[in-house]
DNA sequence: CTGAAAGCGCTTACAG
DNA sequence: CTGAAAGCGCTTACAG
């Protein structure tokens, strides 16, 4: 094994056959006899031959590729379970020998001119698309390019197109009402940019939940912030400020959850005492934080095995509007969920007031 | 914009011009009147043209892609950076228009497979290896195939291949040095297991500075464990049941410092006070560690963009022995490096001795 | 059961 | 400056 890949031509004169018999052959044609077949393998793998695929694929007329787009990232902690994603993916995608091409974008304008070189130079035959806006441009791009995609998340209008999301708005229902079983009466929410889908269903769950449970609905309450580490931590420092601070909080996300904690630590207050929180994620990494954070935790090695199966049954002629699949989150408790206390509320009061 | 791609044959027609004279204008042959040759470019983008690739490397005999094998992890906690290295390798691939392959394999065999099978395939024009063994078979077999790569970090002998590495060595002098500088001296070493060059650096470091500043040479002192936060916390344990137990230790990686202050704490102990602690990697998630996490930071992002350019170099003809890159991790200092103080070795010993 | 023909959609000498 | 020819390495009807 060495050199210059070997051709379906030079494996045929080396077994005095016709290239397309060969070919035949190596792809199981039933109308070739199974001595030559044999034959044809066992020289393939002697020579180490592997079908060019740029020709394959040509005369296929398939890419056998399917394209993942990167989510753009501000803060560098943010993409931790990228990896994990692009592996589920791959076990998907390597039942059947497809190729996963990744690609980024610098600006939105940038991701939709990728999107469309890569879909109509036959580069890929179907596309996964993260983290999608309320009304997502992207969208309707790959539905007029007429190429297979699944979206992992929702847009607001989710009909039409397939998609695989956890439910966000389920999961902050869960969050609150846990909280308010700890006896938490002010419970506040630090979401994201309200562009991203995610952010809203999260917000809705947030205030469905404080509307059923009767509580106050403070807008003060809602901080919407960057999102990253710092943006967490800038919301929940508004939140410390406020006349009336809140004893609670859900984050859409535990990186958004670990700057909130900083802040809260900042002013001599603990996580889970003082003020509990909630984030959303499930990061392995939360059990690490100070101290270990609360969440609403989803699988995503899980995700990108689904995600890539539901692309290939697409791209197999499945309807696309058949694959929409809707996990629940699930309360994983560690250690900044903690009861309502009034000697609590009373210090957080304290400091706010007098210092 | 939509439906079937165009083709050249389709592109040609419209202009009333042949094929190749379309190719070539598209392509800026000199030989090609400007008149026509905007003439062509305008419908092109009119019908929004692009080059089927399938069909563009067979011809060209090339494949403008690289390939990504993606560390196997067994923690998921392990891999954050992942997301930054793919972001970086993107940047410099698509200056050139380049595409980004990522695979992944189940097993170290099923990894030689694969790359064999992608390198004949013809799929990839090179390849990135990540997180080389001392002596990495895969090293080897890419010479074989002849086919361009480069490696993030070094084999044992790293001479004639390229590769782009952080210096462990230097890294855990410069952090052994720095805790002997705060009075430490019984210091310890938590390590991943050897077949990982890295580890094997990381470990010279550590032992080079041990001996320079002729502190003791104590064989416990040094725990090789699972490369995860878990391996970390099981080896940070054994070294504080030692009767005279470390008052500091470096460990291969963040993660692993993590599972280390995990055990620290679980004894009632402050890392940073009691015992300190300096991990490696410089995640940004060690702001929010508990404490925050001082450690040798080194910087992904450009690990992946000079990854990217240093291969492309190399198909591009250049010489691989001639590109190679010794980067220097930095001492980033946050909270888990305090002085030594007697009270607290005290303090660790008692504990010891009497519970 | 195997061979001879045609085509996938490009690119690149070679003519004129 | 543009056209007619050949080829990249496969696959798939179509003959025999």
């Amino acid at each position: 094994m060495s050199d210059k890949p070997i051709s379906l031509k030079v494996l045929a004169a080396h077994l005095d056959l016709t290239v397309p018999t060969v070919s035949r052959a190596l792809n199981n044609y039933a109308d070739i006899s199974p001595a030559t077949r044999e034959r044809v393998k066992r020289a393939a793998d002697e020579l180490g031959y592997r079908a060019n695929q740029n020709a394959r694929r040509l005369s296929l007329g398939t890419s056998e590729t399917i394209g993942y787009l990167m989510p753009r990232f501000r803060s560098s902690i943010a993409q931790p379970f990228v990896a994990q994603l692009l592996q589920g993916l791959g076990e998907a995608l390597s039942k059947r020998n497809w190729d996963l091409l990744v690609t980024h974008a610098e600006s939105s304008k940038d991701e939709m001119a990728q999107i469309e070189r890569i879909v109509r130079s036959g580069r890929v035959g179907g596309l996964v698309i993260s983290r999608p806006l309320k009304n997502d441009p992207r969208i309707r791009l790959m539905q007029d390019l007429k190429c297979p995609f699944v979206v992992h998340g929702r847009t607001g209008a989710s009909e039409g197109y397939a998609w695989y999301d956890v439910d966000g708005e389920d999961a902050f229902i869960t969050a609150v009402n846990h909280l308010v079983g700890l006896a938490h009466s002010r419970i506040a929410f630090i979401g994201a940019p309200l562009q991203y889908q995610f952010a809203q269903d999260r917000l809705n769950g947030y205030q469905i939940a404080i509307n059923a449970n009767g509580l106050d609905v403070d807008p003060d309450l809602t901080q919407i912030a960057d999102f990253s580490d710092d943006g967490g931590e800038i919301a929940m420092n508004m939140l410390l400020d406020l006349p009336q601070p809140p004893t609670a909080v859900v984050c859409v996300s535990d990186t958004m959850a670990f700057g909130a904690m900083a802040a809260i630590r900042s002013r001599g207050l603990r996580p889970g005492v003082e003020v509990s929180v909630i984030g959303y994620d499930g990061l392995k990494f939360g059990i690490h934080s100070n101290p270990p954070l609360t969440t609403m935790a989803q699988p995503q090695a899980h995700a990108g095995r689904r995600l890539g199966d539901m692309l290939l049954a697409i791209i197999d002629g499945d309807d696309p509007a058949k694959h929409q699949e809707l996990q629940r989150a699930q309360l994983l408790r560690r250690k900044t969920d903690g009861p309502f206390n009034a000697a609590a509320q009373t210090t957080v009061s304290f400091r706010e007031e007098y210092t």
